[in-house]
DNA sequence: CCCTGTTGGTGATATATTGTCAACAATGGT
DNA sequence: ACCATTGTTGACAATATATCACCAACAGGG
């Protein structure tokens, strides 16, 4: 059915920012493998550097064989070194927490973020998986994503994260064709409570899109005014970065968000 | 013998920063897979974001996800950005390249550099796969990395790099018992011709070496003097950077090279 | 235009790896 | 002392994998 590859490394996205080292057990649980697949597994990984060993509390964390491998790519496309100073800026202008998200297989992958300075800001963990149903990037993405892209989303099982989840395929196809027709996604409180999302797709060479940008905000100071700023920003802040990555708009997205994107 | 999943991700190690785009076929030849194989294995890591492809050139590359996982290592265990700074002090020391590389499985991983600032310098492919036995920093991990690790590079095959490469593991024991008794460790040209090297262990909480700091010089412009002043810098560079990863130096080691630190 | 060399990709089948379950020693908590 | 964990290893049946062949598409080169 599925190969073990994919089972081996679904185990790595079990390690967060939050908990970098885990143990095998506590793996075995999360990922529902059983207990001897999973030491194969690691060791396996950790042959490779991909995973190490903690030799005294023998927990496992990520290797640094993963900093070799991100070097070797970020040197060759430098993607969050563009990304980052563009946050910052698309941070500073919202005065929000800003961040980036690239496909990853079968889910986005945050590369970057820039955190807002305010007191009360939303703080998302570094590094997480963002499922594509239930976030804002996740919509734009889909959106301008291709077919098969969406056909992958809608045909799987949607997750619950919060009470506001969608997890019915017709009502999100919905809300992605509402994000196609204004060029922009947004989404409250439907990844987790309290949090509010506004987010603009990234293209690639191709005029497909590859990743987006987002701008999350607490729900309860999402007003009109500060709305109407954070879509701007993150329209500008998406095409800038489209730009920067060597990438394209769609004709048609382009002149769509143009208007969107001046002073009213 | 071997497990897929090691089989799979050793594939990655033929992406570099010269090559950072690989085709199905010449990776098949690289590795020795059947390209069926190859095809599969890569497929299962697109899944999981490991790598991507191009969808025009259909060429694989590395994907988004190990950005992602870079970002979670480094966050829980900020080890680049310690560091890299460190190098950038030991390079101008020396006027000289440096280096770090951490264990990562069966090798060295180059997590850090700092090129020298002349116009003839030695400028190492980025993220590249050093081997223990031609390195200079190998030779250094090796004197300090337990016995488990070093018979393990013992009784492996020793790829003929260049010809000073040694290929006898009577003859590189010795020179790991030599770097043992010095603290340091010294490589001339063994793994790139007119490269000479001379690196420190880095050591982890345990007191066990866990990677290792190198200056690389030109053979040629490697005197007496410089030698000297190489030594002194880079065991300094690796006594703090030791310090910073809140790792021991073992007593007997700090005993060894408190003297060749001083100005002689 | 054929011919030859690529390339990426796909099926079929025998084989070898893998999943599963059990038991194990070593911890640590009560 | 006990109990509940932990990480680890072994054996067997089940299954994914390796290997081979083949295919379509493309690119020169004669």
């Amino acid at each position: 059915m599925s190969s073990t590859v994919v089972k081996a490394l679904m185990l790595l996205e079990h390690f967060s920012e939050d908990e970098p080292e885990l143990g095998l057990s506590e793996l075995a649980r999360r990922s529902g493998v059983d207990k001897a697949a999973v030491h194969r597994m690691l060791g396996a990984m950790a042959e490779t550097g991909l995973v190490e060993q903690q030799m005294d509390s023998r927990l496992y964390r990520l290797g640094a064989g993963v900093l070799r491998l991100a070097r070797v790519r970020e040197i060759a496309f430098p993607i969050s070194s563009i990304v980052q100073p563009l946050l910052e800026n698309l941070s500073a202008e919202t005065s929000e927490t800003a961040h980036a998200s690239l496909i990853s297989g079968r889910a986005l992958a945050n590369i970057a973020t820039c955190e807002s300075k305010k007191g009360n800001r939303v703080s998302l963990i570094a590094g997480e998986v963002l499922p594509y149903h239930s976030t804002a990037s996740g919509l734009a993405v889909m959106a301008y994503g291709g077919d098969a892209l969406l056909d992958r989303v809608l045909s799987s099982t949607l997750e619950v994260k919060t009470r506001f989840t969608i997890t019915d395929a017709d009502e999100l196809s919905a809300r992605i064709d509402v994000a196609r027709q204004r060029g922009f996604s947004e989404s409250d409180q439907t990844n987790e409570e309290d949090v509010h999302g506004i987010a603009a797709p990234i293209f690639d060479r191709m005029s497909v899109a590859c990743g987006a940008v987002s701008v999350s905000t607490p729900s309860h100071r999402m007003t009109d005014e500060q709305r109407q700023l954070t879509i701007r920003a993150v329209l500008r802040a998406a095409s800038t970065i489209t730009d920067g990555l060597g990438g394209k708009q769609p004709r048609s997205y382009a002149t769509l968000i143009a208007p969107l994107m001046v002073k009213s």
